[in-house]
RNA sequence: GCUCGCGUAGCCCAACUGGAAGAGGCGCCUGACUUAGAAUCAGGAGGUUGAGAGUUCGAAUCUCUCCGCGAGUACCA
């Protein structure tokens, strides 16, 4: 029963009657140690004698090394904070107190990135101005966030909704605007019904039930729009290469490389055939028939392999060389492929279609003539959206050529694979070569290809399709030659006569940068006879208009069309009426902290070397879902603004960690339908704020998955109930005072098994946070209690002040409290004489007590152990050997037997192995 | 389908990177304190490291093949 109430105590929703239960259980449950009359009052310490301000470069503290930790700011939503933000700003909590501790300049900011769509739809809904909305939600989140003690420098609080940052948005905008980075285009872009709004590739997902927004899960459509987007795609190549400068999770580096897709391959040039040009009708030329077809591919090597062409159907091309014969035939499919489109399906099964237009290609090499299809498989938002086939080496092609009995011609021979196929396959060209291909595409899809007998040299029956690299053959004069090699030299070929060139190719496209709604960053732009321009940077920022009513035109025009003052400024000009997404404050609000008020720059050039050093951000702490939307557009922000000078650093996150999920009880997404999670409010006020912070950090590795679980919380609850009452003693009216063990022997001396076992837990706490162990490390303090302190007679003041140095990351509000109570009291700094540990200097381990004398090893024989021995730690071998020899329960073992090799590991083990 | 990550005690997790399977916590059991329970304190039990092969004197750790869970990606030529 009890753990029963307990879950619920976490879940989202609680119905009254259990609610009700659940206080009347809760109030039965004693307090370990009275959190709820400290933790407020150091949260208010704090904030009030500013502990926690980063020194700017000239003030004191500035000649200090600087470390920059950095957590992902949240969007402050209506729902609060979630345990999940928790686990990441409690992580960056401790890496800035420890490193305040060992001497650091820490910087440590929050901010919110407060523009986006939920204010905007709660605003439609009630009628409240998202500003209100916002600003209630930013109160909230700060009171959360303070509740829990976490030591931000609130001095630099920024919010992207805040004029006074928007405008350096604007401004950051107009420089990408100036060098040619944002242009309007019209594309097929993805827009949301739901949402109101076009979306970026990256925010949009592909999903069982076809392409889905990332935020809400709404069905998105393609549709072409004009729409303003940033060229980010021109700095595809620095954004792949720098990724191996930077000390991030390779998981999500590679999460990067991948969606910046980069290929090398070739360009080649086909020459259409058309035997039956495309009319009108009347007998008029519609338009001139072309004679080129350039095709993109990764694989030049196999050109002696294409047997078909596939153009994708929108390509431009389709319309005129498509034979008045197939004309009805490529149409149908035409119509037929974007209705598959906007039925928002993905088509799991792949089954390749298509239609042949009547047209055929010239491979350049061998002059054969291939027949021009076109198919949905082919993009045209790829590559130059048309394909030449080589069928026995693409999977996709070979499909596609099973489908609609196309020809398959093997070039490339498996490595190892013996003379066999290579053989067969040098007769069959030998007797028939390329003139069988040609034949077969002459016959059209009517040829089987049984009849051409151009399978009998391929793996078409086995339905095997050879993908890898390997020896050319079938390839004219490149035959025998592997296929790195065959890539360069055809490409030199085709360059050589103007029929092709290398290429390189990135998935990434430009970035969709606006959208159709109000509570978003206005472009700094103005338009007039459709010429646009960016406003004089001495106008910036260009405000937000004051709406009654920000709903979204049934047009669909964008809600600030519809501020018509605002919009016609006068001159014959008017404003962009489009606003930014949401990642334009996030791409540099890092940058902000540095110098949050300056109403001059975006950042001083001072300011920004201090803290931005060689490296940018020492450490950035957030979530993985990310990886291809804010970390790639911020880099993306951060090279420009490097190339223009202000900023000094090619990268903005040096270092970054993905911290893991914490999922619910059930080990599903913490949601308020599935009521499985647990609301930080609710654990502060049952379990206090320390101990909400060290469970989260217990669960398990900061970077992996974990499931929340209220009953495992308990575990780190009594340890700092421990530790309080190990110093603490409760007199009959239930006041708190320093216990007699630790107030009596101030200055008693320290044993040396606790020296030994304190500074033994230095060095691995030490370790451990260094290396983001942090669950390891709380382990570590539990040890040094139950092993060393809980069993002490008394307390040595000296060894109590490290022990909550070392508590202090963790658990700050009770290691704050502790260190006062044992007498660290500073007369003036409050009326209480409070004063901090935040800048006791981190202790440091002494190696001497680190050393041991002896050791103890296992004894194997033949990997069996069999006995142990205790040897001086620096035995030499031979000693350690005849000990082990002797030692009891070994020597049975070793009679009689001859020993082959011993193998011994120092400190650890000894191993006989016997014949 | 492809890529990557993870499987250790009933549960959450350690294991110095190839060297005695166990640091810590939850739960369970025993004892102390209690009229009794709760809380607290002291102690204890618990194992084929997902399965199978291989390399090695020695494998939780390295290699391969499966199984299970999770994440990313999805016709990118």
């Amino acid at each position: 029963m009890q753990s029963d109430f307990l879950s619920i105590s976490c879940g989202v929703a609680v119905e009254s009657t259990l609610s009700f239960k659940l206080q009347s259980h809760m109030n039965q449950v004693r307090k370990q140690y009275p959190f709820a009359q400290f933790e407020p009052r150091w949260q208010q310490f704090w904030l009030e004698n500013r502990t926690f301000r980063a020194a700017d470069p000239g003030e004191p503290g500035s000649e200090k090394p600087k470390y920059y930790v950095l957590d992902m700011f949240p969007y402050p939503s209506g729902a609060g904070l979630h345990v999940g933000h928790v686990e990441g700003y409690t992580a960056t909590d401790i890496l800035a107190r420890y490193k305040r501790a060992r001497g650091y300049n820490v910087l440590h900011p929050m901010g919110w990135d407060a523009f986006g769509l939920p204010a905007e739809q709660h605003a439609i809904k009630t009628g409240t101005h998202p500003r209100i909305t916002t600003k209630q939600n930013t109160d909230n989140f700060t009171r959360q966030i303070n509740s829990l003690g976490f030591s931000y420098d609130w001095q630099r609080e920024v919010n992207t909704t805040d004029p006074a940052y928007y405008r350096w948005t604007q401004w950051i905008f107009i420089q990408l605007y100036k060098r040619g980075l944002a242009y309007v285009a019209e594309s097929p872009v993805w827009f949301c019904p739901a949402l109101g709004t076009t979306l970026a590739e990256e925010e949009v997902l592909q999903t069982d039930d076809g392409p889905r927004s990332e935020r809400g899960d709404h069905p998105v459509e393609r549709r072409n729009l004009k729409q303003w987007m940033l060229r980010i795609t021109a700095y595809a190549d620095r954004l792949l290469k720098d990724l191996d400068t930077l000390d991030w999770p390779e998981s999500l580096k590679d999460m990067q490389r991948n969606w910046i897709g980069r290929s090398q391959g070739a360009e080649v040039v086909f020459t259409v055939k058309c035997d039956n040009p495309p009319t009108t009708g009347e007998g008029e030329w519609k338009v001139p028939a072309p004679d080129k077809v350039t095709v993109y591919t990764t694989r030049p090597d196999t050109l002696f392999g294409a047997t078909y062409m596939v153009l994708a159907p929108e390509h431009p091309l389709v319309a005129t060389i498509t034979t008045d014969a197939q004309r009805a035939e490529v149409d149908a499919y035409i119509a037929a492929s974007r209705n598959k489109r906007d039925r928002e399906r993905i088509d799991l099964s792949r089954a390749k279609t298509g239609a042949f237009t009547g047209a055929y290609a010239i491979n350049p090499v061998n002059g054969a003539e291939i027949p021009i299809w076109i198919a949905d498989y082919v993009l045209m938002t790829y590559g130059t959206g048309a394909i030449m086939a080589v069928p026995a080496h693409d999977e996709r092609d070979f499909e596609f050529a099973k489908t609609y009995s196309l020809p398959i011609i093997e070039v490339v021979a498996k490595p190892g694979a013996g003379g066999q196929g290579a053989s067969s396959v040098a007769s069959v060209t030998a007797a028939s070569g390329l003139a069988v291909v040609g034949a077969a595409a002459a016959a059209g899809l009517g040829a089987s290809t049984a009849e051409s007998g151009v399978t009998a040299v391929t793996d078409a029956e086995d339905g095997a399709c050879f993908s890898g690299d390997g020896i050319s053959i079938n390839s004219g004069e490149f035959s025998g030659l592997p296929t790195e090699e065959v890539k360069t030299r055809i490409i030199a070929w085709l360059e050589e006569r103007g029929l092709g060139c290398g290429r390189v190719q990135y998935k990434l496209r430009d970035w969709l940068f606006c959208r159709q709604r109000y509570w978003g960053e206005p472009f700094p732009l103005i338009w007039k006879d459709g010429e646009h321009s960016a406003v004089d940077e001495a106008e910036l920022p260009v405000l937000l208009p004051e709406m009654a009513d920000y709903q979204p035109s049934p047009d669909g025009a964008p809600p600030l069309s519809k501020a018509t003052d605002w919009v016609n400024r006068g001159d014959g000009t008017m404003r962009e009426v489009n606003t930014m997404p949401q990642w334009a404050g996030s791409c540099w609000y890092y940058l902000r902290y540095l110098d949050p008020k300056n109403p001059d720059k975006m950042v001083d050039p001072a300011k920004e070397k201090y803290w931005m050093g060689d490296k940018g951000v020492d450490m950035y702490i957030g979530g993985a879902e990310h990886a291809v939307l804010h970390l790639l557009y911020a880099r993306f922000w951060h090279k420009v603004l490097f190339d223009i000078g202000a900023v000094s650093t090619p990268e903005p996150f040096h270092k970054l960690y993905n911290q893991g999920m914490i999922t619910g009880s059930d080990g599903a997404k913490i949601s308020k339908s599935a009521g499985n999670g647990a609301s930080p409010d609710e654990v502060v006020a049952e379990y206090g704020a320390d101990a909400m912070r060290l469970y989260e950090m217990f669960m398990g590795p900061l970077n992996q998955k974990k499931a929340w679980n209220t009953q495992n919380l308990e575990g780190p609850y009594n340890f700092l109930g421990r530790i309080w009452r190990l110093l603490m003693i409760e007199n009959q009216e239930g006041e708190w005072t320093l216990h007699p063990k630790v107030a009596a022997t101030a200055d008693a001396p320290v044993p040396d098994e606790m020296t030994r076992a304190l500074h033994i837990a230095i060095d691995g706490v030490t370790r451990d946070i260094d290396n983001m162990a942090f669950n390891t490390a709380i382990a570590k303090l539990m040890s040094l209690y139950k092993d060393t302190l809980s069993k002490a007679e008394v307390l040595p003041r000296s060894v109590v002040q490290t022990v909550l140095v070392l508590l202090a990351p963790f658990a700050p509000h009770m290691a704050e409290e502790l260190w006062w109570q044992v007498g660290n009291r500073e007369a003036g700094a409050s009326p209480d004489g409070m004063t901090t540990l935040s800048y006791i200097p981190w202790p440091v381990a002494d190696p001497k007590w680190l050393a041991v004398d002896e050791v103890e090893m296992a004894v194997q024989v033949n990997g069996k152990v069999r006995g142990r021995v205790t040897v001086p730690v620096n035995a030499a071998e031979p000693d350690i050997l005849a000990a082990a020899k002797a030692a009891q329960g070994v020597d049975e073992w070793l009679a009689g037997k001859t020993i082959r090799k011993n193998i011994v590991v120092p400190k650890r083990l000894v191993n006989f192995v016997v014949g």
